[in-house]
DNA sequence: TGCAAAAACCGAAAGGCTTTAGGTTTCTGC
DNA sequence: GCAGAAACCTAAAGCCTTTCGGTTTTTGCA
């Protein structure tokens, strides 16, 4: 009733349920990972600091299954690509996290360890530093746009009917499977043909196109 | 004290009142609006459905300042383009509402429209019709990410210094303002590129690649 | 014209969430 | 052996969402 004999709350535990609620409905609350655990609503708060701190676990929880050794390869590009894929197919195991951390800044340090690598990967590449942080955003933006039409999926265009959206209607007819997965390879393929040309063009080859 | 002889409140004056708390504060509540309004909590249920009833009054102010008219324009390829700008500063202006509408389906007729004169677009431009879907996602994707990443606050990009992240820091010190427009710009530009080649193709020229 | 029904607002309340403050017990370092 | 930290609890303040009856004014229609 006081302090237990051994601990029942860690940092894991409340960062694992908490991702599990989030991928069960969407969101999670601070009393709700308590009941899961067992709990009292306040003692969380000694491990975790509070709803924002909760959301910092799973940033790192989902961050963490994200490849950063790809970073490392080489060719350049194909590096880059890798850890985009990689980036992507973690958000993707995790989609209604995206909102969520989209909103709160990012503090945790290994995120910006990744930041710093893929930095290092262009600036040996050759680009012109004023060119690094623009290729990662964007690619990052590619990425994460993906991941959100994955949170929010089909019932945006189940509703689309024959009688008043025909052309949309034959499109979607006519798509197969896999249609995000499809656009995430349509978009990164075009991002990084531009990314090659930024490069291949040394100075800031951004502002000059 | 009970019905006033002019009515207080309407659904746009809500809707005005909620996208300035989100543009102020990136959220809103209920009683909030009320407070702004000079009106009880209760009273604002009855011209709205609730907070998701907000959120739709947001998602139809920003999709009206949409230019769709673009998607009539020549070439096809311009067109789209233009579609795509349009559509990332309509986000652009409220970048706080963009988490807020990321959760909840688009069921609004207005925005089913413009799909519709997209997909119009492509398949009157010779695109396959397993390819439009496809290609249509991928520029939301581009446009929606990109809106994502103004809704970040800038403090992520802040808290790199230059002991732990030296390459992150050297390359943050050498980007310009607007690296959001930035980044923008290189995925477009590459993801069009893209779009042209699966076009010139011809058939599914998706699966091909 | 009369009057029922609808519209617009208010008061109150249930139930949830976030967070803090202050207790109690157990463990740890010295 | 003991002070202090750690881990959990109870309690409570203050917010939010939503609903359920009021009260008054307007409107539709017979």
């Amino acid at each position: 009733m006081a302090r237990p004999r051994t601990p029942l709350l860690n940092r894991a535990r409340i960062g694992e349920t908490a991702l599990r609620l989030v991928d069960e409905q969407g969101d999670f609350s601070v009393p709700q990972i308590a009941r899961a655990l067992g709990v009292q609503t306040a003692s969380v708060y000694h491990h975790v600091d509070g709803r924002t701190g909760v959301i910092e676990l799973l940033r790192e929880r989902i961050n963490d299954s994200i490849d950063a050794s790809t970073l490392d390869g080489a060719p350049w590009d194909a590096a880059l690509e890798a850890w985009a894929r990689s980036y992507r197919a973690a958000f993707a195991a995790h989609p209604r996290a995206i909102p969520l951390l989209a909103v709160s800044p990012v503090r945790a340090p290994k995120v910006l360890a990744l930041y710093e690598r893929a930095s290092g990967l262009l600036l040996d590449a050759g680009f012109a530093p004023s060119d690094v942080i623009p290729v990662i955003v964007a690619l990052e933006n590619v990425v994460l746009g993906s991941a959100l039409d994955l949170a929010a999926p089909e019932a945006m265009w189940d509703v689309a009917d024959a009688d008043r959206t025909p052309r949309l209607a034959q499109a979607l007819a006519a798509t197969g499977p896999g249609r995000a997965g499809l656009a995430f390879e349509l978009s990164l393929a075009g991002v990084m043909a531009r990314v090659r040309e930024v490069q291949a063009g040394g100075g800031s080859g951004l502002r000059r196109s």
